[in-house]
DNA sequence: AACAATCCCGACTTAAACAATGGGGATTAT
DNA sequence: ATAATCCCCATTGTTTAAGTCGGGATTGTT
């Protein structure tokens, strides 16, 4: 019941262009660096994020990675599913379509009790925008001034 | 974010315990075939479960496992933890004694969030005992007459 | 035009976790 | 005694996670 790194990495990641949003590009390699990421690794989930519609990349010198759209309209939801795919205990309560899996799905008593445990899930992951942690991170940054990394 | 077959069996294996419960100690052959679980396997999740106080077994000819506990009184969430250990989407918002791991821990700005989902996670799966799922299976059973197998 | 800074992509590697399997020992009802 | 159980440790095979490697394509800067 853990995330792995990617939906950790990814979150960071997405952070840190949140709180640069509207400067432009930023390299990967500047992201990688103050988050101490892999930046080769960091470069594979960007990827994900890319084709999820989440950033859009900018080739070439100077160029590099930005949000594809307001940090308030990017919940952590959107991330977690980019990086991980479906939000979901169990197989069989995905909402992607398709995913049957389990023929008893009929008569499972769990079943039930996973879905609930997805829904809660989701609820609260699509509750979260970029938006509330930078506004979070400027808080944090009032309190201590001396830096604010965060590190998951 | 999946829970893995540890957790998923035990849980199966759990209700198949809460439905016979008050019939004295079921082999752990008999649980293991009606859920199509290897029961080599089962073993060790049930060494878990006992360990954990959730059933206990009596030794020897005609031994086997029963709930030590009401069914009413087991829930979802002691399942989870005994099997899979802590509930938590990240190591930072365990709620075992003596897990720091991140030294930024007061300046991250995700661990909020995590601690939300954490939060939610642990509320959905606290409020299910084995009981409500019992009283569903009935349900279930009044339903459809054919048989009352649930897989996960 | 040359160069360097970038993103882009597929293949590979390593380590850990998951999901069993196997063998043998201890206990106890019949 | 015997067979049915639980108990425990070690081993194995498979999958996933996490990261590495190398090179190609694009583009601003000089």
């Amino acid at each position: 019941m853990k995330l792995s790194t990617k939906g950790r990495y990814g979150v960071r990641a997405m952070i840190e262009l949140a709180l640069r949003y509207g400067e432009g590009p930023i390299a990967l390699k500047n992201v990688a660096e103050s988050q101490s990421i892999s930046d080769h690794y960091l470069e594979q989930l960007m990827g994900s994020l890319r084709k999820a519609g989440l950033v859009v990349s900018v080739r070439g010198a100077q160029g590099g990675y930005m949000l594809n759209k307001e940090p308030g309209n990017i919940r952590l939801s959107n991330i977690i599913r980019a990086l991980e795919g479906p939000i979901a205990p169990v197989d069989c309560v995905t909402d992607e379509p398709g995913e049957e899996i389990c023929e008893q799905m009929d008569t499972c008593v769990a079943r039930g009790a996973w879905l609930r445990l997805r829904n809660a899930m989701v609820e609260v992951l699509d509750n979260i925008t970029l938006q509330d942690l930078v506004e979070e991170t400027k808080n944090i940054k009032e309190d201590e001034t001396d830096n604010y990394m965060y590190y998951i």
